[in-house]
DNA sequence: GGCAGAAGCGTGCGGTGCGCACGCTAATCT
DNA sequence: AGATTAGCGTGCGCACCGCACGCTTCTGCC
């Protein structure tokens, strides 16, 4: 690939990442839904929703934070109903943290209203160069530099 | 446009934003580097090469930070020589964030580093899909739902 | 079968980053 | 010239993070 392409790429996507990005879209997330789901809270929900049943550890390993750190976070979650603590089954040890019929709900919700504003911002493009664009951002998140490592 | 593009674009943006997104592309740009440039200080380093001579406070709004925060980042990125402070000469208040020599280099390398990252990952591409995607990308960051408020 | 080590969990604790509030200096307005 | 505004640095309280500790439960070995 000629240099100046990972340029142009590494250019837009340190845009992308720009942290005041990151706290624009989860205000369109947040909003309407409860005060449980935030920036903190909500990589630790989606991330169950994906996975399902998952003990804090191995859920800390998905998603890239620590042990502690998860389970503090599912705190807030179980304290507003959406993230609930079962006994493992098999392991008399293990906690496996579970969504709740309204942790489902609202991560759909979530996602739904992440994207209608979405489709908002890309009022002005047609049906099909979303849909391309679409296609080409997924080959990246599948193939690109970020993705074999399992986080 | 249809409701399930939107849900595939924001799918894989969330994968992007996700915190060891951010944290791994991190990785890449500060190694090898001082300790001076990291998670905290890059976008202070970056925005100042994007704009040029700034206040605190200007920078805090480019960048989406609150002044004293942009104090406190300049600070140590001062005291690592690649930023400098300089009275405005046309406000004696003012003081102007200013990269020094060292401090234009680091922000060169650490994006050619970038971008040197970003090719690896991408060596399965042919350089014209490569083309592709980083125009569709940036086309997203311009025109898309994150473009309006400058931050 | 019992005991030692490993694995899982919650919580206390120190470190760190953030934004607000305060006080100071310099510019601007009347 | 006096008053108000704008800009800056720093003290302070708050929140988050990961490590270390102690507890319980499982597992492997004699």
């Amino acid at each position: 690939m000629a240099n100046t392409t990972g340029y142009d790429i590494a250019d837009a996507l340190g845009l992308l990442l720009r942290r005041s990005t990151r706290a624009r879209l989860y205000a369109h997330l947040t909003e309407g839904l409860g005060k449980a789901v935030d920036e903190l809270t909500y990589p630790v929900l989606s991330g169950l929703a994906r996975t399902g049943p998952l003990s804090a550890a191995e859920l800390g390993r998905e998603v890239g934070l620590d042990r502690t750190t998860v389970t503090r976070r599912a705190d807030r979650l179980e304290s507003a109903g959406l993230v609930q603590r079962r006994q493992d089954p098999v392991d008399g040890r293990a906690t496996l943290l579970t969504l709740t019929r309204q942790g489902h709900e609202t991560i759909a919700a979530t996602r739904q209203r992440l994207a209608a504003a979405i489709e908002d911002g890309l009022a002005s493009w047609s049906e099909a160069d979303a849909q391309t664009f679409a296609r080409w951002l997924r080959r990246f998140v599948d193939e690109g530099p970020f993705a074999p490592q399992r986080d």
